[in-house]
DNA sequence: CGTGTTATTGACCAACATCAAACTTAGTGG
DNA sequence: CCACTAAGTTTGATGTTGGTCAATAACACG
C-alpha cells in the first residue's frame, strides 16, 4: 500500500512541496501521509472554488494547472497566481471564512480535498506542520507582492520573462519541469490576464523573446535558450519564493 | 493601572485592530496587554526594516503611516501596502526569515517592537491569538490580491477612487478617521508608486475626481463628498478586507 | 474533414509616461 | 515676521507602450 515516497502519490506531491519550503520531521511527514484525501478529476475551465463560497475543505492540486482569479466590474479578469501539483490552493480558507476570489482549473486537473478539521488536527499534533502551512500562505503572499511589483512597474517584456523564470523555477523545485524548459499549459489570453496585458500584446512580446533568442516555443513548450539572458531581462531574483537551498539548486543549468 | 481600553495606549491600538478582524477572548486580550513593547519614534522617510534583513522582532505601528515597498532594477519603486496605527507590519517575519521587501515610515511614526519569542509564547498559550495573527497575515494577502487586480485591470481613475475608499474604510474600522473623510498623510508621488502610475498622472486624476464632485482636497485632507459615487467609481467592495460586521459598520455615513 | 479555439499580424488609437516649467506650501533660520 | 529654501503640486506639450478592432492562419479534437 505504500508508494515510493512512503505514501500514496497524492501525499507524496504534497510532501515534496512542503519540503521545498520547510524542514519536516519524520513524524510530521507521517502525519501528512495520514491526511484523508477525497480525490476528484476536474475538466478544464471548471471552477474549484468560487468567490463567495465558504469552503470546509482545502484543495490540493495533484495534477494540472490552476489559476486564482478575480472578476472585476466590466467583466475583466485578473489572474493572481498559477498553481501546480503539490500546491494547496485555499489554505486561507482555514481562517478566512468567505472566499474573496475564485480558483479555476486551466487544464484537466486531479485534485484532492482535505477537510479543514483533519488539517487542524494534524497541525495541533504537529506544530511543525502548522508552521509549514502558515509559511506556505506567507510564500503565496510574497508571490503576490512580486507580481504586483511587476504589473505596476515592469514592461510587458520584463513581465513575461519574469513569469517564465518563476514558473520554471517553481516547477523544478517540486521535481517537475525539464532541464531547459517546461510545458506551458496555459493560453496567451491567460498569460495576459495574469500580467495585466492583452493577448494580442502577449503574442507580440513572445515573438520578440523568440527573436532575441531567449526562448523557443515549439507548440505549448517553453524552451529556455538563454537562462541568464531571460533572468536578467525579467529582473528575476528567486529570493521571494523563499525556497530552501536544496529546492533552489534544482534549477541551476 | 488599567487605561480606558484596559492597557497602555500602544496595546489598546493593537487590540482594537485585532478586534476589527477577529473575536478575542478576555484571556487573549490580557495576553496581548502583557506583550513587551520596545517603543521608538522614527522620523519620516526612515526604513523600519529593509530587504535582506533577518528581523527578530515584529513592528507594531502606534502612530503614523508606513509603506511596504520594493525597489526594482531601474530604481523604480512599487509600494505594496500602506499601514496605519494598530497594524503589525512584519508578522511574516515569524516564518520567513529573510525580508523580501522593505518597510518605510512615510510620516514621523511611533512604533513598538515585539520580540518574536514573546509573540510565539503568547500564541502557544492562547491559540486564539495564533488564529488572529495568522488571519491578519491572510488579510494582508487579500489586500495584495485586490491591489494586484486594480493595478492590472483598473484605470487610473478607478484605482485612485478605490484606494481612497479602502483607506477610509480601514481607518474607520480601527476608530481613526472622521465622519466624511480622513487625513491623507502621503504625497501624490507615493500614491503613484502604490498604484503603478506617475505623480503627474495622479495629479490630473485627482483634479478629475474633484471636478466630478466626488471629493474635495483641502490641504492634505480628503473630504468625501459623495461616498456612493466614489465607491462605484472605484468598484469598491470591502469584502476582501474581511472585517467583522461591527468594524465594517463604522464606515456607514 | 469540419468547427471552435488559439495564435498571429496589421492598422489605428488611447491612456498614461516623459520632460519641463511655474506655482504653492511648509519649514527654517535670521 | 520675513526672506530663503526645499518639497510638493499643478499645468502644458509631446512621446510611447500597450489597447482596440479586425482579419487570417494554424491547431486540436470529435
Amino acid at each position: 500500500m505504500e508508494g515510493p515516497a512512503g505514501g500514496a502519490p497524492e501525499h507524496a506531491r504534497l510532501i515534496r512541496k512542503l519540503r521545498s519550503i520547510a524542514d519536516l520531521s519524520p513524524d510530521a511527514v507521517r502525519a501528512v501521509e495520514r491526511l484523508p484525501l477525497r480525490l476528484r478529476e476536474l475538466p478544464a475551465d471548471s471552477d474549484i472554488v468560487s468567490e463567495g463560497d465558504q469552503p470546509t475543505e482545502c484543495c490540493l492540486i495533484v495534477e494540472g494547472w490552476v489559476a486564482r482569479y478575480k472578476l472585476l466590474a466590466r467583466g475583466q479578469r485578473q489572474i493572481m497566481s498559477f498553481h501546480i501539483a503539490g500546491d494547496i490552493v485555499d489554505l486561507q480558507g482555514l481562517h478566512l471564512k468567505v472566499m474573496d476570489h475564485s480558483l479555476c482549473a486551466l487544464t484537466p486537473c486531479g485534485v484532492a480535498f482535505i477537510p479543514h478539521a483533519a488539517l487542524e488536527e494534524a497541525m495541533r499534533r504537529h506544530p511543525v506542520l502548522q508552521t509549514a502551512f502558515w509559511r506556505d500562505t506567507l510564500v503565496d503572499a510574497a508571490v503576490f507582492r512580486e507580481w504586483m511589483a511587476g504589473i505596476g512597474r515592469r514592461t510587458a517584456y520584463q513581465r513575461i520573462a519574469h513569469l517564465f523564470c518563476e514558473q520554471f523555477t517553481r516547477l523544478r523545485a517540486v521535481g517537475l519541469g525539464d532541464e531547459n524548459g517546461f510545458e506551458l499549459r496555459i493560453t496567451q489570453a491567460e498569460i495576459a490576464d495574469a500580467l495585466g496585458l492583452t493577448s494580442v500584446h502577449v503574442n507580440r512580446v513572445l515573438k520578440a523573446l523568440r527573436q532575441d533568442r531567449l526562448i523557443e516555443t515549439p507548440g505549448r513548450y517553453v524552451n529556455i535558450l538563454n537562462w541568464e539572458g531571460l533572468r536578467s531581462a525579467g529582473d528575476f531574483d528567486p529570493s521571494y519564493l523563499h525556497l530552501r537551498a536544496a529546492a533552489l539548486n534544482e534549477r541551476s543549468p
